[in-house]
RNA sequence: GGUAAAGUCUCG
């Protein structure tokens, strides 16, 4: 078996998915059975191929051979499904995460989140946030950021000011990404002064980087501003957070 | 034997 399992995952790391599943029905073939770290490979694999439905398939074939997926092996598949626009998908191997006896972590919350936020289904992502803080575990910068995003999607910058008022609030503060994504809303809703101040704050702090130039350089040519659009290009360039 | 996974721009 062990064997067998280095020969898998290696196949996975080359992205070689038909023979690491080859070597797969070998095993059974040969009497050789697929232990948990088998399956776990496997599904890791095709979940970083996009290919959850197949994951899914693997982990039902997982439990019959009546082996006990992790947090890791549920988490693969809920966020290969969360990437994919499948949140409800992802939701469901969640709910099958919990009948099993598994306590989802924050990363597993993080991704259903952002599935949600993609989609701009606010109302389920502050559920999840919810669910989150019900099972004791704390909301952090990832997760409030992802509802920034949502917000974002949805317009609402007021409810995306308050997210960020609370990051604020956190031990040392917004980091790059969760200030990046406020820049981000302004840019979109056109609300330059708004952003202008959050990136004015990150270049004070150190903490700009080659997302928050590029960010404000699309806000500024899309409000007409070519003037300003030019000097953080060139701001840029001199900083040389920017390869373009 | 393995020891991972979630958030921001543009283009794909």
């Amino acid at each position: 078996v062990v064997e067998y399992n280095v020969m898998v995952k290696a196949y996975g790391k080359a992205k070689l998915y038909d023979k690491a599943l080859g070597l797969f029905e070998s095993m059974r073939a040969s009497g050789t059975w697929p232990d948990e770290c088998t399956y776990n490979s496997l599904i890791q694999m095709l979940c970083a191929a996009d290919l959850p439905d197949r994951a899914w398939e693997l982990l039902r074939r997982m439990k019959e051979a009546r082996l006990r997926p992790r947090c890791e092996t549920f988490s693969a598949i809920i966020s290969s499904y969360a990437q994919n626009s499948s949140a409800d998908k992802a939701v469901e191997i969640y709910r099958e995460m919990k009948l099993s006896g598994v306590e989802p972590n924050e990363v597993v919350y993080g991704s259903i989140i952002d599935g949600f936020a993609e989609s701009a289904r606010i109302e389920e992502a502050l559920k999840y946030l919810r669910k989150m803080e019900a099972s004791g575990l704390t909301a952090n910068q990832i997760v409030l950021t992802s509802l920034i995003k949502a917000y974002s999607k949805a317009s609402c910058w007021k409810e995306a000011q308050e997210v960020y008022t609370k990051i604020k609030k956190m031990d040392g503060g917004p980091d790059t990404i969760a200030s990046n994504c406020m820049i981000n809303l302004y840019a979109n809703l056109g609300m330059v002064n708004e952003a202008k101040s959050i990136f004015d704050d990150l270049r004070g702090n150190g903490q700009v980087d080659g997302v928050s130039y590029a960010t404000m350089m699309y806000l500024y040519k899309n409000m007409g501003l070519l003037d300003e659009a030019t000097a953080i290009g060139q701001e840029a360039q001199a900083s040389g957070l920017l390869t373009d």
